[in-house]
DNA sequence: TCTAAAACCGATTGCCTATCGGTTTTAACT
DNA sequence: AGTTAAAACCGATAGGCAATCGGTTTTAGA
């Protein structure tokens, strides 16, 4: 899945601040590039078609929020960039993994190291008990 | 930078073929797509072109190889993605793994951690010695 | 020098984002 | 209910890039 540079932005924002209608949209964006309201309203309704927005009427406009979380939509592409490279019965995520952190540093991968540990965490909880 | 169908084909061929002409990978990949020799010439084009293929002449034609290895290739396609929604000053591809992270299950985990234990043994080996 | 092979060029198609102007719909007010 | 301003929607256009090939030029080797 392409996104195309004002989709970017407008997804950045829309995680910001959920819930607003093209026009604080546009006023925001106004800050960064030189957009009608227009084009911005195109690039809402495309994101919107990909299933990335949500969106509700208020009054005559439609408020708009992201569908999917920044994380989420970082993960997605990670695996859909990897899985093109990665044959199948290999894990795509562990290979893209392995791919980057030979780029690493120790201190990164004691961050690593330490979001593996949370990540466990959070596998008990769901696990056992409720949540 | 986006890769087209063709051009991932191509380059997945690569890896495993290094130093072929354009005939050979049309035969190639005439298995997975039915694409003319002309068309894989352009698209060997375009990869040398980015920078991603190197090419020697040999005789008439050129033997193409792939400059850049898969998992770095890997990695840079991830960084970019991971990098449009990461603000400065965060590392993103730390970034991009806390997001892919959620989606791990415990084996995942297990299976990074030990590709994090190799790479800490890499960066010794880099630190004191020679290679 | 001749020629077959391969590279190169240029044009075309298709897809997608970005861009807006203009028209239609619609919510809200009188 | 009728009016109207606001916002959505539609359609058209431009620009970029991959994929596609036919046809011409270059070139290595006989």
């Amino acid at each position: 899945m392409f996104l195309g540079e004002l989709e970017k932005q407008v997804l950045q924002y829309l995680w910001s601040s959920p819930g607003v209608d093209v026009k604080r949209v546009h006023a925001e964006l106004s800050k960064q590039r030189d957009s009608s309201l227009n084009t911005v309203q195109s690039a809402l309704e495309r994101l919107f078609k990909k299933g990335l927005l949500s969106r509700e009427k208020q009054g005559h406009a439609y408020l708009y929020r992201a569908e999917i979380a920044r994380d989420d939509l970082i993960a997605k592409l990670i695996d859909s960039v990897a899985s093109d490279f990665v044959s199948k019965g290999e894990n795509s995520l562990i290979a893209a993994f392995s791919s980057v952190s030979t780029e690493m540093d120790e201190e990164q991968l004691d961050q690593l190291e330490q979001l593996i540990e949370i990540q466990r965490q959070q596998l008990k909880k769901g696990d056992s008990g409720a949540d």
